[in-house]
DNA sequence: TGAGAGAATGTTAACGTTAACATTCTCTCA
DNA sequence: TGAGAGAATGTTAACGTTAACATTCTCTCA
């Protein structure tokens, strides 16, 4: 009794049928040169017959791993960023010869020790967790000791090696960017108050502001939608001391965009956007946002490495990676 | 020597240290109730000391099955609809207890034969073969015996289940839309010419017209950016015969919008406009686009289903899912 | 107390593969 | 032709688990 249909054969059959040993089938199998070519003819004639596939859980057993890679997610796997993220892993993992076990969790288990407990008797050599910003067990989690553990997470944590975009670092570029141009009081407009990426961006930007001696103004919030942003837009279009906007995404900045301009004021010369995530490219007629675009197939890439090479180290590496701010045609010089 | 971090503890190891037989171990392993409370602490007990994992390989052996799914994808597997796919199977997976193999393939090995020949050996009971639109060897290929395949495709398969989006459907469902309000000349602006989406889209299209006795006209092409989309949108403002408009996906809707509206024209009033993949929600302010949603996490959950539970018949499945047509605010009446 | 039943635990063998070693074959060269 | 070398092929054992069966323990009840 075989694998998957239930059919297949083992080296044995092919070996009985080719009227051979099972090592010299397994030779074959594994393309060792020490066969002669008309017995190789014979198994691979039988191979075909039987429609032989080899055991991978036989071939594990002996070989002590599996060249797998095991990735738990939550969630929206298509949220921006998270997909790419992924498809950094899985490139990683190809290049690598590497396969990816992914494991998708619903969003009430979404725990590091549900996606962990049950990721361990899956076959893989390392683990990538990637669940919420901060999921629930974060601080009390422990890795098991017979699998790497890496965790997708801003936060540092004391067993796991972990890793993410560098959410402060995108907030000091934005604002380094503004400040070099001339302007004095960047305004930050966050998505959802509560979401981990609104708050550590505005973390970022009030550090950021502090650090340059400039004056921080209370920040407004909108959703993350475009709609939310046109509505704080024309709030923000009657204030004249207000030249330059950092919007927490690219939605966000391109409502602001249209409410000023509605109001008559010029973008860039009047005031100056910058949003993030780069995801409008191609998508809006006309309009070249600045957008900070934050490097998740490099995330996704070393998160694979840490897995596959845990550090020897005692202390955890805690990465974070740097993304770049893509220039366009929505920021000026200050002109007041 | 076990798996993973080299230092692992099998079932002898753990009975050995509490003094019981690898049977009981098993037995505390998998749950079992024929087990002393008291024993069972010291299995426990051992396990955690040693941090005992249980070997994937030696237990699918015994099994014969690996509850895992394997999945072949080439190429950017962020782009829109093969994320919400990717998810569908997933999310699939996970109801039914299945993890994913992932597989990613360099684009220039991206062919069945070469997907299906490596996920071959690797721990799935079945696979999902999801290359481009129609990969090189699509006519030629023969999937191995022993592993249930399905293949993403547009294209009846001799040999594979194949499950896709209705591209065809789509365009029926916008071009009736259309016609149901009114609506006689109804235009087709394509993306790329040679993208299989497009190919499709327009076939579905004029079948769709031809069928219900309207004219044929010639169709315009952008290549898929909102741009492209603005600069037809002028040609079409122009053309006073235009009241309705079937753009092939959303950034190009927009791009044809902004056009006729910068020429003076309204939407919907004087002009309707469709585009396809529901893309843009919340994205841009006060535009409430009428947009064809494919329905990708049903193609991705049956796609699981087919690779789990292949059909008994000679003929292989061909499905086809339909999606639905989101109406907004961009349709009215015709009113010429 | 001692038989008997049923619970708890143990032993054996097998899943399919391949490293390590053993044997047999084939060819060359004196 | 026959020894010897090296190529080709074969045998054995082990990876870690668990089903099937075997044995031992524990408790109940006459």
């Amino acid at each position: 009794m075989a694998h998957g249909s239930g059919t297949g054969a083992s080296l044995a059959d092919v070996a009985k049928l080719a009227k051979v040993s099972t090592q010299t089938a397994s030779r074959v199998a594994n393309g060792s040169d020490a066969v002669r070519p008309d017995t190789r003819k014979r198994v691979l004639a039988a191979m075909a017959e039987l429609g032989y596939r080899p055991s991978f859980a036989a071939r594990s057993l002996r070989a002590g791993n599996y060249r797998s890679i095991g990735l738990s997610m939550s969630g929206d796997m298509s949220a921006t960023g998270r997909r790419y993220q992924l498809e950094g892993i899985t490139t990683a993992a190809a290049r690598q010869g590497y396969a990816i076990t992914l494991q998708q969790l619903a969003d009430d288990a979404a725990t590091l020790g549900e996606a962990s407990r049950r990721m361990v008797s899956l076959p893989v050599d390392g683990q990538i967790l990637y669940l919420g910003a901060t999921p629930p067990d974060f601080a009390t989690f422990e890795p098991p000791q017979a699998l790497p553990t890496v965790i997708i997470s801003t936060q540092h944590h004391p067993y796991c090696a972990t890793i993410s975009n560098d959410q402060m670092g995108c907030s000091v570029s934005i604002v380094d960017h503004f400040i070099q141009r001339g302007h004095r009081e960047i305004r930050f407009v966050g998505g959802r108050r509560e979401s981990y990426a609104n708050i550590s961006r505005q973390k970022g930007w009030e550090q950021a502001l502090r650090m340059r001696g400039l004056h921080v103004v209370e920040p407004l919030h909108g959703d993350w939608t475009a709609d939310s942003g046109y509505e704080i837009g024309m709030q923000l279009a009657s204030d004249k001391s207000c030249t330059a906007i950092y919007a927490s995404n690219d939605a966000i900045a391109v409502g602001i965009i249209y409410a000023l301009r509605d109001a008559g004021l010029r973008v860039p010369q009047d005031v100056s956007v910058i949003g993030v995530d780069d995801s409008l490219v191609g998508l809006i007629p006309h309009l070249e946002l600045s957008s900070y675009r934050f490097n998740d197939a490099q995330v996704g890439a070393l998160a694979f490495d840490l897995a596959t090479n845990p550090p020897e180290g005692k202390e955890p590496p805690h990465i974070l990676v740097p993304g770049t701010l893509v220039e366009r045609s929505t920021v000026a010089l200050a002109n007041r």
